[in-house]
Formats: structure tokens, sequence, C-alpha cells
DNA sequence: CTTTCGTGATGATGCAGGTTAATTTTGGCT
DNA sequence: AGCCAAAATTAACCTGCATCATCACGAAAG
């Protein structure tokens, strides 16, 4: 069952049991990847979509001088370039970060869901447009937090994240990031992200060993990077999400 | 004839005359803006969604403090929450900037459409993939470049989307926006803004006159910005970009 | 006609985070 | 166990942008 944390738990958007079965007869292929790899690159036109099964991976923008920015990282059950179906093209890089598993899906097939199931396909459009919900996250952090509030939030979206995938129990998580690639989310350089790091270890809101993260006080660590879980659309009635961010 | 800016000049998602009649004989409404109001807000429950026919609207979000990140600019042509079709509920705040026009289609509508024209449906899906696009540019703005390169990346973006809509002759522009909303967009203090907008002037770049932007010398703006505008989707053909930007 | 308010302009000051460079630790490999 | 490259850590220094404050201008309001 390769599908079974797509779209898991999230508000609106469930997968019946014949819609689950339709994207799984769609897989033409299960890839595995190496870490490190880059797996599609800006520009290229894509025939075919992947659905992350297991490990973790990212998509980013290069600078000139060769400076990543990531713009997305992705966890099981994320289906990572879905949005090239209707784009065709994709307008960034994507890579893997540790080792990963992903069954691939062609757009022929999804042409045949779009042409005869319709619901299926509002949900498949659901989980791009919740990619973007996390971009606009993503710009909140970039635009009005400060280097401690960006890994704060980030590591708070991740764990939110994770939980709804069923990948955590929901204060300890690892994705193989170095600190080098939490700069490059959160756009700030590596020497920073140390110091940040070393103040959150300091302030007991959360450990970074090595690339495992430790939550060690949510409510502050949510407070302190500002951050508001409404954009991941997860199911209220789940017991995901801690009880002072359940929204009104 | 209210949609005939939509998609327009967007490689691969061009309407064909019976789409675009079906999207008009969905409108329920034509709805007028003053400037400077909140149209919805996060977490309300849409139930139709709005092509803006005229004049600039934004998305944004608010930190604890009250302070706005703007998420998204909206430019005649864009379907401004289409978004909410597939999510239902909004994430973020939308606004008019100026005083605007905008052609209302109920949600109902889309579900007719969704049934019965896939391939309508799946253009209407790249608008959305469209914005998330532009959020992507965006993160990479915040994320790695500094006060200049933010505001001449966002001017050259505005003007490419503005061309591309049939908006401007493709060296100035008006959207209205005062050098603090400059400021949610590009992350920075309106002061420093003020400082940006000098240095551009006095580097013989562009001008802002209040709202009107002027591009002087739009090949060095678009090096300074680093603006690429492959994640637009712009046709080739046109001739809407400048040669030193066009795709290989 | 004066007051108010939104917008823009500009100077002084301080600090968050960048830059550079060196050193130490870690974790695969053989 | 020993080696090597990648990652983490630390220090010293510097700068871009925030912050705070003030002033000018024009449009709208009373």
């Amino acid at each position: 069952m390769f599908t079974e944390r797509f779209l898991r738990h999230k508000r609106g958007a469930a997968l019946s049991a014949a819609e689950r079965a339709r994207l799984e007869s769609g897989i033409s292929e299960v890839r595995t990847y190496q870490p490190r790899r880059l797996v599609a690159r800006a520009g290229e036109t894509l025939t075919e979509s992947t659905l992350l099964i297991d490990g973790f991976m990212c998509r980013y923008l290069d600078d000139r001088a060769g400076l990543r920015q990531l713009v997305a990282i992705h966890v099981p059950g994320d289906f990572l370039d879905l949005h090239a179906y209707p784009l065709q093209t994709l307008d960034h890089d994507v890579a893997t970060i540790t080792g990963a598993t992903a069954a691939i899906i062609p757009h022929s097939e999804l042409d045949i869901i779009a042409d005869a199931m319709p619901e299926l396909t509002r949900k498949l459009w659901f989980s791009t447009l919740l990619d973007a919900a996390i971009h606009r996250a993503w710009l909140f952090r970039l635009g009005r937090l400060d280097a401690i509030a960006r890994v704060a939030h980030f590591v708070c979206e991740t764990n939110a994240r994770l939980m709804s995938a069923g990948l955590s129990e929901g204060r300890r998580f690892a994705l193989g990031l170095t600190q080098s690639d939490l700069a490059e989310v959160c756009g700030l350089t590596t020497v920073h992200v140390n110091r940040v790091v070393r103040q959150l270890r300091e302030e007991g809101l959360c450990i970074f060993r090595s690339s495992l993260v430790e939550i060690l006080d949510l409510e502050r660590l949510t407070i302190r990077g500002q951050f508001n879980p409404a954009y991941l659309y997860i199911e209220d009635q789940a017991e995901l999400l801690p009880s002072f961010t359940r929204r009104k």
C-alpha cells in the first residue's frame, strides 16, 4: 500500500477506498534514490510524477552564485512533483536529502483519472495547493521572523507534518538535515544557524543532535516561532495538534 | 468579456473559445471594491471564487504584532482565490490595494466544470500552480537577496506579469503600492525601502514616483534582482520577454 | 483656512546576522 | 583501529538593515 500516507488526516480530502485503489493501480514503478542526489532539474519537462513513500526530499532554487534557497521539504506521503502535471515543466530543482523510495505515476494515468474521477482530481489539486499554503507560511517565516523564530517555526511545522503523516510520536524526528540545510531553509548562514541551535538548546526549547531534532517544550517553541498550524489543513478531530494551537 | 486576460499568454494553458465561454457563463455577479478593503479573511469558508478584472489586490499573513507579510499581488486576469475551491477555507487574508472590479464564480459552477470539462479543469489547476510558482520566486527573493535586489526582483516580476496580461508597454506601470506596501512585500521596513528606492534611482535603474514605477534600464535591473522569468510560464513566442531573459 | 493624516524623506545609533577563517568533532570507510 | 571528508563549533570582525526620531508635503476633512 504505497499511497497510505497520501492526504492522511487532511481536512476534507480523505481518499475513498476506490480512489486509493485507483491511484495504486496507476503506479508504474517504484524507484529508490541515493541520499543527496538531484532528482529533477529546473526547466525539465516531466511526463510522470513522484509520490514519496520513504525518506526525505527537497525542492530548491539556485541563486547566481550557486547558493540554494530551499522552497519545500517533502516527507513520506507527499506527492512531490504533482504540480508538474498541470505545469509540465519545473521551475526549480528537486533532490533527495536522505535515501528515499518513491512511487512513479505517469501523467497519462493522471489524464485518465482527470477524465473519469473529478472528485479524486479535486483531491490531487488540493494536495498541490497544500504545498502552496506551506510556501506562504515559509514566506511569512522569511519575511517577518528573526533567526530563532524561523528555526522554531520550521521545527514546529515539520513536527506537525510528520505527526499528521503518522511518522512521529510528536516530540522527536530525524529528517537528515544538516545545519547548512537548515540555513538554506531559513535564509540564514550555517554559522548563524549554529548559534541559533545553541540558543534554542540553552533556552530549553529543542535540541539538535546531528540530524535528530528533539522538542523539549512544544508550547514555548510554538510561541517563539509564531507557529499556527491552520495552514496545514490537518483534521481537527485527530489528536494531532496540541490543544494550544487548535483552531476555534 | 471578463475572462479575456485570464491565462493570457501562459505556456500550454491557452483557453479555447468554448472554455472561455463556459467560464463567462459561470459568472454569477460582477462586484466592485473600494481601495484598501479587506475582501476575505483567513479561516473563512468560501463558496465562490473571484476573478480579478480591474485594479490590484493582495494576499497577506499577519504576525502576532499585526505586521503584514504580503504573499501575493494580483493583477487583472488573476483568479485570486481559486485555490479556495479545493481548499475550501483560506489560510490568509485577501484585500484590495486600489479600487477593483472582479467577477464572482460560484464553486457550484466549478463543480459542474470539473465534472464535464477535464481539460478546462486542468487549466484552472494550472493557474493556481502558477501562483505557487510565484510564491517560490518570492521565497528566493526573501531568502537569498539583499534589500536592493528584492525590490529590483519585484519590479521585474510585476513588469513581466503586467506585460503578459497586456497591461503595460513594458517600462512603466502603476499598481498603487506605497513604500510601506513594498516593504510588506519585500520583508523590509518602510524606512529602508525608502533608501533602496533612492539608490535604485541614483543608479539609474528605476524611478518610483508615488505609485508609478518607471524602469530606466531593464537589463541592469534584471541582473541586479537576479530575475529569471521562467517561473511565470509566459509563452516564448510572444514578444513579452526581453531577449536577455529568454530561455534557451 | 487650519488641522489632520497618510506618505515620503533623512539623520543618528545599535544590533542581528553576515563574513572569513580556523579548529574540533563526527561518522563512514578500509 | 585508523583515515578522511563532512559537519559542527567557535572567534573576530564588519555591515546591512532595524529602530527611533524628526520634518516636509499634499490631500482630505472640519
